[in-house]
DNA sequence: CCTTGACCTGAAGTTAGGTTTAGGTTCTAC
DNA sequence: GTAGAACCTAAACCTAACTTCAGGTCAAGG
């Protein structure tokens, strides 16, 4: 059992954060003796999952819902498997702007590289939209979602 | 030249917005004829990098720094050519992370699908931490980064 | 003339996810 | 028995990126 002081120190996360997933309800169930916060491994595998759900970019009550569900027991296994499905696509689909967005600043390093050599971006933007480089023109109409 | 409405359904951002952005200083340069924003084709492709300068998780004040830039000409193709080398490296690094996300995201679909069909944890339980089927100890390794 | 639609402004309001503050308890060591 | 460390609470504060509001200008159409 772990006391907040310690989990903040594992996690390496503020107390006060610690303190405040708590009052939103992160924990249900959590335990208390003479007030004071007793973390067992349940809430440390549910701390794993939160920062997991957060960098999916799931708000704090819908992972409030999800604590809950866990902690009604077997009968919520189908919800929280729905749960997972709908964030795995929306995830995988956050994954395929993000790869535009890079091909995008990829496109950029090269336009201002070239841009840097030629003293000018006049000698690019003759090339716009489909007579860049092969790799680079990848890059543009990847960007484009092309 | 456009006007602050076409822009606004051309890319489907509300004229609250552009207006904001106007004001952050994001179109440094923007004509205005007795008062009336008028958006031309340089405006347009700065509201494209905007677009995807903020999908990149950079913050207004960074994203005008960028356009003040561009605002000075070919003095400045170096600082911009820094400006995405390093977006290029964060956005890189978010990418993993993401990735990693996913496979706990897909894990967590297994697990659940695995404990729907067991009416219980407890037989996943106990394949932990490294007696998985072969596909899913792959997506629970990769996701605590090894 | 006067109404409608599209634009303008500055200022106040909103939201999420914390962080900080002020004041209080509890345990351990000297 | 008192000092310090580590915990507690409620409530106020903070920030970014918008959004809403209240009030005003201006051009075109009926």
């Amino acid at each position: 059992m772990y006391t907040i002081g310690q989990v903040s120190r594992m996690f390496r996360l503020p107390i006060s954060t610690l303190r405040y997933y708590d009052k939103e309800g992160l924990f249900p169930g959590l335990q208390r003796i003479s007030g004071v916060r007793k973390f067992n491994d349940t809430e440390l595998e549910r701390l794993r999952v939160i920062e997991c759900l957060k960098r999916s970019g799931l708000e704090i009550k819908d992972i409030k819902q999800f604590m809950q569900w866990c902690e009604q027991g077997s009968s919520t296994y189908a919800l929280r498997y729905e749960f997972f499905q709908k964030q795995q696509k929306i995830m995988e689909a956050e994954l395929e702007q993000m790869q535009r967005t890079i091909s995008m600043i990829r496109y950029k390093c090269w336009y201002y590289e070239q841009a840097m050599k030629d003293s000018s971006e006049d000698h690019i933007q003759d090339m716009l939209p489909d007579k860049l480089p092969k790799q680079v023109q990848a890059l543009y109409d990847h960007a484009q979602g092309k």
